[in-house]
DNA sequence: GCTATATTTGAACGCACGTTCAAATATAGC
DNA sequence: GCTATATTTGAACGTGCGTTCAAATATAGC
């Protein structure tokens, strides 16, 4: 009817919908059929856009992977060489946490993509490490200067485990609302971050302090 | 050729194959005629076994989940009151790490599997929650009576940060292996003992303590 | 306003999917 | 060894899959 809620371009519409469905159902459990009816497109445009399902999947996850890379490492840059580890997790998770909280559902089901990826080892050289090493090792970088003594695989170690939290925790998954009869909400990113970051800086320290 | 190596019953077979399947690709990237053609059995059996594909995985899961579990709460059980959160955490991922460890190859693809499912919206409360709250709770239960001031929404969001670090380090899919350049090895998970436990008792107490 | 290019349409292709079933075979109780 | 039950076989069912393509339509450059 209004003219405006229409005037998305047709790979736009396209990228919407695959996002949010594939962050349901991940890759295998969508079909072009179902995006391009969510999408209200001829199921011949995907493949005439981005050529085929795969190159799809690839264009939803560049999409935002682009803009978030580019906020992390301007936040990384942002630092001095003397920030405090907490600094270095803010920079590394801060923007895909203030995206996720102020993002929309676009970001919010990006961040449900990211995580079923960085779960499978099918997808973790073709798209994980493809996409967001580069990034991870400048963080890395930054945490060994801060921590000149650590083991370098404390560091990774360190890095992995931040990993898993963070990918799990963006996702929202529901669990934790579900597990603690939602006095904890997976939606409230506020609260999350109050915790993510000393929750893991203190890992951080006690790893890489090099003191054990 | 050798009797023994067919020895497995045809309902073991099925679920051995569909384990290692679903551990690579998830629930919708297999199919019932890749589950059967590895594990040398008709089509039609699986369906005759556990009644549909969602049967079958849900046997892979409850199969192992049941032996997990067990040991989980047992481990919990052992530990008194005044146990340190090293200890906790120690009893709720030690039976995990060390099945992954020395459980052979079923044990890796299963936690393949659970690391897949926890962080997909559409399995959280239908198999996880399911299979695996009770033993949360009681963990929570003892984190709160280790730190008695915590917030509630502390210890959730500490169990929230441990459950997504250990899924993503046990499903060992090769992206520390890459990130590293094989400095740090997935697969060796005495390593990843020594540092996981420090790790997240840290942020553990920086979390519950109350001091923040 | 014509032309060249970009996009959309609607239908079809061959293939694989989960499930079902009657018939064949194996197994266990007596 | 017969019988009742459990299991396996092999084929088929209808449905939906990703992809392709020629024709139709829209768009932009001059």
């Amino acid at each position: 009817m209004n003219k405006k809620t229409d005037k998305a371009s047709t790979p736009q519409r396209i990228l919407d919908s695959a996002e949010a469905l594939f962050a349901e159902s991940g890759y295998d459990g969508v079909s072009l059929r179902m995006i391009t009816k969510l999408a209200g497109v001829e199921l011949a445009l995907p493949n005439y856009h981005f050529g085929s399902k795969l190159g799809l999947f690839r264009a939803v996850i560049q999409r935002r992977s682009v803009i978030l890379n580019n906020e992390r490492m301007e936040a990384l840059n942002a630092l001095s060489d003397r920030a405090e580890i907490e600094d270095l997790i803010e920079a590394f998770i801060g923007p895909f946490l203030r995206r996720s909280l102020f993002g929309g559902e676009g970001w919010r089901d990006y961040a449900r993509v990211v995580a079923q990826m960085a779960n499978s080892p099918r997808w973790t050289s073709e798209i994980m490490s493809a996409e967001f090493d580069p990034v991870a090792i400048e963080f890395i970088r930054r945490v060994r200067v801060r921590f000149p003594v650590a083991k370098t695989e404390d560091v990774y170690w360190s890095f992995h485990f931040l990993l898993g939290a963070m990918t799990m925790t963006f996702a929202q998954t529901g669990r934790i609302d579900l597990l603690s009869g939602d006095t904890c909400r997976g939606s409230d990113l506020s609260e999350i971050h109050l915790r993510m970051v000393p929750f893991l800086s203190a890992g951080f320290s006690r790893l890489c302090k090099g003191s054990t």
